[in-house]
DNA sequence: CCGCATCCTTTAGGATACTG
DNA sequence: CAGTATCCTAAAGGATGCGG
């Protein structure tokens, strides 16, 4: 059975637009605000946090650590007192900013009629 | 606090594109493969059930139901016996499609290098 | 055949407290 | 500051059985 190009969201697998095992996700709660966050630019953890209201410390790490096992976003610990950890998104973390964009261009030409 | 046009999958709310109330469920695990299903045309429940393995009547029926309130689907019951229902995509259910369309497209064009 | 009712398991995600 | 560690709840989804 092929597996889609999300881990979640957007079809689960057995999709026909299936490529192997390229697991992104992109559909849970934070994934599509952390893109956002870092389109900016570098930004460290507490950035972050501050930017997604809402956002508990343990979810925010959850999602990051995902993001980052999937190649979308590097992240650079400092070693100082007290720490710094700074977050990036990677070419392939643009690259699914990109296909967020899409789907927002879609929507804005879609959705607008009830 | 603005709202996203997915009621969930890509962002839950607040993301930048959003329009209103529109809610479309596209990101749940069987939406897209109800999409896929219904873009030859009018089906009937159990020709869904059959293409969709792994599906469960009670889930399939909660997925059919969810899109036809969101104006994806219609529904037609015959009043036979043995009882027959089909399915259709409506205009919105096309362009939800349109939607998965592009998704798919992306994925082909930006996920295929690991 | 279609699908509802019931029960159950799994998972995402939130609350809170604590640590190097 | 940037997280872990625990605990908890709500919701999605699966299993099974019944009914028009």
């Amino acid at each position: 059975m092929r597996k889609s190009g999300f881990r979640n969201g957007i079809g689960g697998d057995q999709v026909e637009c299936a490529h192997g095992e390229l697991p992104y996700r992109i559909g849970d709660k934070w994934t599509a605000h952390v893109l956002r966050a870092l389109q900016g630019g570098r930004r460290r953890f507490t950035e972050l946090r501050a930017g997604l209201p809402g956002v508990t410390a343990k979810v925010l790490t959850e999602t990051l650590r995902a993001m980052e096992r999937e190649g979308a976003v590097s992240r650079e610990a400092f070693a100082e007192n007290p720490p710094r950890v700074e977050y990036e998104l990677t070419a392939r973390g643009r690259k699914l900013l990109g296909l967020l964009d899409l789907c927002c261009d879609w929507a804005r030409e879609n959705l607008v009629e009830t």
